[in-house]
DNA sequence: TATAATTTTTAGGTTTGTCTAAATTTTATT
DNA sequence: AATAAAATTTAGACAAACCTAAAAATTATA
């Protein structure tokens, strides 16, 4: 079990978000990603390339290795645990709990992660709505999805209302929307990325992008 | 308000706890205190001297300035309320938490710190019975202590028993000491730090340094 | 398909934090 | 008080992680 410095672990879940995306990586996108500069994840590349994390060919893109995404995962996993904790426990709002948590998910002690699952009562996704890796890697799939990024004209339920502030639960019971609201999203302005909305049996009406991003809803 | 690198504050941290016991600290202290070598100490005081953390002057030793002082507490709170964490939420045994709370000392955010220590209920002594200062730096004084630092003959109250683990409770039961027991240590064994205890009207009898380390005491 | 534009890598440098070995200063001892 | 011993600092190196500028490779375009 290597142990890997902050930056490598850096590296490599920005490698794998990106992988997500494409079949291969480049070195701009993970420079960009990471804020620093391409010679620098050029020299990074070699490190990771020699303790076999990614597969890499200069000029030719790279990818995690089946070790890497392990490392990637495990990562992952730190981050949304801590990020669920700060959350649930120390009631951040879900747009503070990310930067606390870049920190926190370079503690590495495995104990740690493991009883702070436990006692968090092993959530299956963070905040966001994203999923948890368990301590295998493993991901649990979601039925559910940030209205934000519902396609259009697709009928969805609503799931799960998150940062439940009082100023949200009141335009929401303004806007007559609950968890199982069924409702579909006609239109999007590119300008604010706001959301035209419909409810069956009622006019349309618009949403701010920061409203639908606190909005969590299930596929039919 | 300044940010300190993980190592800077290793170097304060240590020097605080060193001139606890001596009126200024030595440079061959401060590198066995750190596990490092008198060379790279002197490297860090000329840093730390620079940054007016230190008073210094070459071969005289060091002592922390009102400043160092400042973040050598605000550091020992996020130790310490990081191993009440562990200990109370994460069932850690008291000797296990500090090794991870020396990673989890260094995420500085202060929001973080001042969310974790209302969520924790403002405890004002850490799982080893040592003081947490608040976020101005003061200290309650503990009239507390642990049993194998209590002076031979004086009579003490037991206040608190750490790492209440089955074994320990039952072990205790049998020498019937519980919460308020009045005690006194008769005589300390170097050879393995054991001690023989006297309670009033009882045969002496012999502890071992292992469980005198999870009693507390209070003095009269 | 040359050539231009873009991407990526290499070369060489900087900062931080560490080290060893040698020089210097302080302290202890005869 | 002179010298030996111990402590401390300096000098010079090294690794990690970054950077800029130049060179090389790839990709796009006329």
């Amino acid at each position: 079990m290597v142990n890997f410095s902050t930056s490598e672990e850096n590296h490599i879940k920005t490698i794998f978000h990106l992988q997500q995306k494409a079949e291969t990586v480049t070195t701009n996108e993970l420079a960009e990603g990471l804020h620093t500069k391409p010679a620098s994840v050029t020299d990074m590349l070699k490190k990771l390339k020699a303790k076999k994390i990614v597969h890499y060919q200069p000029y030719q893109g790279f990818r995690l290795t089946a070790e890497g995404e392990k490392q990637a995962l495990s990562i992952i996993r730190r981050h949304r645990l801590w990020e669920y904790f700060l959350s649930e426990k120390l009631n951040f709002k879900w747009d503070e709990v990310h930067e606390v948590a870049e920190d926190l998910e370079h503690v590495s002690s495995s104990k740690l992660i493991e009883r702070l699952d436990e006692f968090l009562g092993f959530p299956k996704f963070d905040p966001h709505g994203d999923p948890i890796p368990d301590n295998l890697g493993r991901v649990e799939i979601s039925h559910q999805q940030i209205l934000t990024g519902t396609p259009l004209n697709k009928i969805v339920a609503v799931s799960q209302i998150k940062n439940q502030t009082p100023a949200l639960l009141d335009m929401l019971k303004h806007q007559q929307i609950q968890i199982g609201t069924k409702l579909e999203i006609k239109k999007r302005f590119p300008f604010d990325n706001s959301l035209e909305i419909k409810i069956r049996n009622k006019p349309a009406f618009t949403m701010s992008e920061q409203q639908a991003q606190n909005i969590f809803v299930k596929h039919g």
